[in-house]
DNA sequence: TATTGTTATACTCTATAACTATA
DNA sequence: TATAGTTATAGAGTATAACAATA
């Protein structure tokens, strides 16, 4: 029976623990098709927030403007979004997905459900529902935006 | 009520989201003390591993032994560990805590449970046990070694 | 003057390979 | 030949500040 140092049974590194895991394991999964898990979290923001400018999605995603140039770029060079000049505002663009893009989105759902799956294999379909609903309690009362995830650095990941 | 994009719910999501900030919080906590999680998380496996030599050490956490090399430079600069040469292999250091390296741990450890009970403010005992239990048991059968952190690098975060 | 998007730059981190000394 | 520890280095990622265009 393994026991650890005594952080080992600290319910904030248990989070940092298994969130890491599926972290690697998820960025593991998408990269043979040259995905990073921050492209499916990128357009699932757009599809919800679709027309918003750079400016307001960066705001919404707690990063810096100058790193949403970068992320955006990238979506563009994929062909999974596209940047139109807001004609009310001509310093601004609006941002869009492409069919290409709701079309991965989709694709890359099933896979995040996939490894959900895998990553729940041990706990019965009630201990799951209660995990999940103390997950999202916890992250509500923590003050996280639903979604967002407090580090969205476009690179790393880690 | 907020919905968010698809992931928002995915269990994957947000133990990563918990996760990352539990981390970034406790790291905020440390920043003034001129500390990182990741001494703590040191000072607890030297403190259950006392003379083993740098590289068991490294492979029980997963790093490389030139990472290694750096993170033990950082525990004897501050006075928390000290090298000592191994009679039996001279080309071996063997790993050892000293008196105050013991006493930091314990200090971090306190501030580590406050950290804990502040990300738990939202949950009753019961449920508290439950989820514990429940990251406890899925930590395990990921083949989570106790208290290894699957990405301990040596800065970063991350 | 303030704001949108962009670029440039300096900084930090990280992973690899190459070296030494022992075995 | 293989292993413990170290060093050097190149690559990746990140955060800041400064800029051009528009408001």
């Amino acid at each position: 029976m393994p026991e650890g140092p005594p952080h080992a049974r600290s319910p904030s590194f248990l989070l940092t623990q298994l969130g890491t895991l599926a972290h690697l394991r998820f960025a593991e999964r998408l990269r043979p098709l040259g995905l990073h898990p921050r492209h499916y979290g990128m357009l699932g923001h757009l599809a919800a927030a679709e027309g918003s400018s750079q400016q307001a999605l960066a705001d919404a995603l707690g990063v810096h403007r100058s790193a949403m140039v970068a992320l955006v770029d990238d979506l563009e060079n994929r062909g999974l979004a596209e940047r139109r000049r807001d004609p009310a505002d001509r310093r601004a663009y609006t941002l869009h997905l492409t069919g290409a893009g709701r079309e991965l989105h989709g694709r890359l759902k099933a896979i995040a459900e996939h490894e959900d799956a895998q990553l729940l294999a041990g706990l019965d379909a009630g201990e799951r529902r209660g995990l999940v609903d103390a997950l999202a309690r916890l992250a509500s009362a923590q003050g996280l935006a639903p979604g967002v995830h407090p580090r969205l650095d476009p690179g790393r990941a880690d």
